[in-house]
DNA sequence: CCTCCCTTGTGAAACGTTTCATGCAGTGAC
DNA sequence: GTCACTGCATGAAACGTTTCACAAGGGAGG
C-alpha cells in the first residue's frame, strides 16, 4: 500500500544490482537491451516511483524554480504565472508557485521554505525590498534571483521590469489632454515599489499642470478601491491596477457619480477583465505573460552559467489603452441589428 | 558562496556532535541552554540552513501538499487557492500549486513529479477521471487525495463539490420563469464533469418546457465566449462559468445584440469580476474559498489518522444571484446627483 | 595463444539528515 | 562508599539515490 518499493526491490525482482537500474533511469544506453527491458518490467510491475528526495541528496540541488507572486487572485500575476509555466516547460523544469499575499511575514516564511528545498532559482516581486531582508540573505547565500515587475537599482541580480515611471506619465499626459484639472491618485501601500513609481510618473506629468491629491489604500483589490471610492473628490482617478480601478468604478456608481462624465478612471495592468468592465475601463498595458517567460529565460539562463553571470534588466514598455472610462463619452449601445 | 554547509560544519564549529545538532534544531529542549546557545551562534554566524531533501529522505516523506487546478487563470480558482492557502496556514504544512491547465498531459506530469516528490496528499480538480487515470494510480499507491468542485460516485476518496445539477437547474428555473422559450447552453468540453452536470441540471429543469441547445466550446475561457457567441440564436443562455459568460456578453455586444433586452445571460461561479461586468452579470454563486478549506481541512485529516479513514463527500448547495443580465432591463445609469 | 579493448555490469562511497541505543558525569539517597 | 538516577551528549545506522572505479567476459587483431 504504502511507498516503500525502491530502487533496491527493483534491482533484487530483475536480477540485477542497484547501479544498472540507476543506469536504466538516467543513462540508458550504457544498458543492454535486454537487460533494460527486464529492468523496466519489474519497474512497472512493482508500481517503482523514483524518491525524488534521494537523488536531489545526491546531486545537491532540486530542479524547480519557484515563483513568488503578490497576490494569486490579481490577474495580472496569473498571466505572468502562465507565460512563467510556459517557458520552464520548454525546459523540463517545474515552477512552483507561492503567495505571498502582500505580506511581508509570508514571503519570509516561503523564501526560508524554497531555500531549504534548494530550488534552483527564484523568480519574485518582493514584497519586503529593505537592504538585508530574507531575499537579500538568499541572494549572498548564491541563490539565482530575477526580480518580476519590478526594476532593480542595484546590480546583484537580475530584473524584469515594465517602465511605470513612463506608464504614470502615459496616465497623467493623456488626463491632462482631456482637459482634468483635479486628478486623484489611488493606491497603496507606498512600501510597493510600483505604486510609488506609478504615482511618480503622474506627479511628474502633471507637475504644475493640475492638482493631484492620493488616496492611499491599504492594498491593491477590488474591495480597496471601492472603499476609496468615498474619498474621492475630483474629475479624474488615476488607480495603481485595474483590481482598485474596478473598485472605485463600483464605489462612485454607487455614489451615484457617473464615469466617465464626472469622473474619468484609468486603471493600471490592462488585466482581461478591464475590457469587460461595466464602464471599459481605459488602463495602461503591460505585456504580462512576456514578462512571465522572459523572466524564467533569464533565470534559467543565470543557472546554467553557474560560474559568472553579467546580471541584465530588462525593461519593458507599456502602452496606454484608452477605453471608455476615461474617453469623451459615447453612446454606450450599438443600434439594435435585426434578429 | 554556494550552499555547502551542512549540520557538520555547524557541529564542528559549536563542538558538539552532530545528533546534538540536530537535537538543537528538533527538540531543543533536551539540550543545555548553554550549549544550545552555541549551537545556534554557529547557526546564524555561518548562514546555516537545513537542507531539506535529506530531512525528507529520512522521513519518508514530504511536509507539503499539492493543489491542482484546471485553471490558474480563472478567478475562481485562485479563490480556492487562497482557501486552501489559510487552511494549510493554520496547520504549518506548504501547498505547492499546480496548473493542468486543462491538459491532460499537463496533468499527468505534474502527477507524476508529485508523487516523486512524496507529498502528503493532493487537491485536485481533474481533467482526466478515466478510471485508470494517473491520478488513480495514484490513490492506489496510497496517496491521500481529496477532489475538489467533483462528487465522487466511488468512495475510494473524499471529496468536496457543489451540487452542480442543482446550479444548472436553479438557472433553468430562473429562465424559464423570465419566459424564455429558446436557451442555449455555452460550454465544454463534455469531459469535464462540471460542464456535464450543469448541463444535466438546466437540461432537466427545462424540458419540455423550452427548446434547449448547445453550443461547445474548447474550453472555459473568455477567448472561447467570445467565440461561441457567434454561434448562439437563442433568448437566452446559460455559461458553464463566468469566463464563458464574460465572452459570450462581448461577443453578443459586438454582434450588437443587447443583453437582456434581446438575450440573456446567466454564468457560474459568481467570481468578483461577474458583478463589475458591462452588464452585471447573473451567476450562480460557489462557496470557492470555503471550498479550498474544506477540502484542505479533509485532506488533512486524512493525512492523520494514516491507518483506516472514512471517506467522505461534502456537498455545498450553490445559490443563484442574480444581476442585470437575465433580470428584467432596468435602467441602467442612476440619476446624477449633484457634485 | 596472448593482448588489448570494448561492452556490460558490479559494489561501495557519498549526499545531509534524524533517531536511537549507549556512555558518562554528577547528585542525592541509603 | 555505593547505587540508582537524571540530564546531556555521542556515534553509528539508516533513508534511496547517483556516480565512479573497477571487474568479468568476449571478440578482434596480431
Amino acid at each position: 500500500m504504502s511507498n516503500t518499493t525502491g530502487i533496491k526491490e527493483v534491482a533484487r525482482r530483475a536480477g540485477v544490482s542497484i547501479g544498472t537500474v540507476s543506469n536504466v533511469l538516467n543513462r540508458p544506453e550504457l544498458v543492454a537491451s535486454s537487460t533494460r527491458q527486464r529492468v523496466l518490467d519489474a519497474i512497472t510491475e512493482l508500481g517503482y516511483v523514483r524518491n525524488d528526495s534521494a537523488r536531489q541528496l545526491r546531486a545537491g540541488h532540486s530542479r524547480q524554480i519557484a515563483l513568488v507572486v503578490l497576490d494569486v487572485t490579481n490577474p495580472f500575476f496569473t498571466d505572468v504565472v502562465r507565460g512563467a509555466e510556459a517557458a520552464a516547460e520548454e525546459h523540463g523544469v517545474m515552477v512552483v508557485v507561492c503567495n505571498s499575499g502582500e505580506d511581508a511575514g509570508r514571503e519570509h516564511r516561503h523564501l526560508d521554505l524554497l531555500e531549504e528545498q534548494r530550488v534552483r532559482g527564484v523568480l519574485i516581486t518582493p514584497v519586503d525590498e529593505s537592504p538585508n531582508s530574507r531575499l537579500e540573505q538568499l541572494i549572498q547565500r548564491g541563490t539565482p534571483v530575477v526580480l518580476v515587475d519590478r526594476g532593480s537599482g542595484r546590480h546583484s541580480r537580475c530584473s524584469v521590469a515594465v517602465d511605470d515611471l513612463l506608464g504614470g506619465r502615459l496616465a497623467g499626459e493623456h488626463l491632462l489632454e482631456q482637459g482634468h484639472q483635479r486628478i486623484t491618485f489611488v493606491g497603496g501601500p507606498a512600501t510597493i515599489t510600483q505604486v510609488r513609481e506609478r504615482h511618480a510618473g503622474i506627479a511628474d506629468a502633471v507637475a504644475g499642470k493640475a492638482e493631484l491629491s492620493v488616496v492611499s489604500t491599504p492594498n491593491l483589490t477590488v474591495a480597496a478601491g471601492r472603499a476609496a471610492a468615498a474619498e474621492i473628490d475630483a474629475t479624474a482617478v488615476f488607480c495603481a491596477n485595474d483590481l482598485v480601478a474596478l473598485g472605485v468604478l463600483q464605489g462612485l456608481t454607487q455614489r451615484g457619480i457617473r464615469v466617465p462624465q464626472d469622473v474619468a478612471i484609468v486603471g493600471y495592468d490592462d488585466i482581461e477583465f478591464a475590457a469587460a468592465a461595466a464602464v471599459p475601463l481605459s488602463s495602461v498595458r503591460q505585456p504580462r505573460e512576456q514578462l512571465g517567460r522572459t523572466a524564467t529565460a533569464m533565470l534559467l539562463e543565470e543557472i546554467e552559467d553557474d560560474g559568472r553571470h553579467e546580471h541584465r534588466h530588462v525593461v519593458f514598455q507599456p502602452e496606454l489603452i484608452v477605453r471608455e472610462s476615461s474617453g469623451r463619452p459615447r453612446t454606450r449601445r450599438p443600434r439594435r441589428i435585426g434578429r
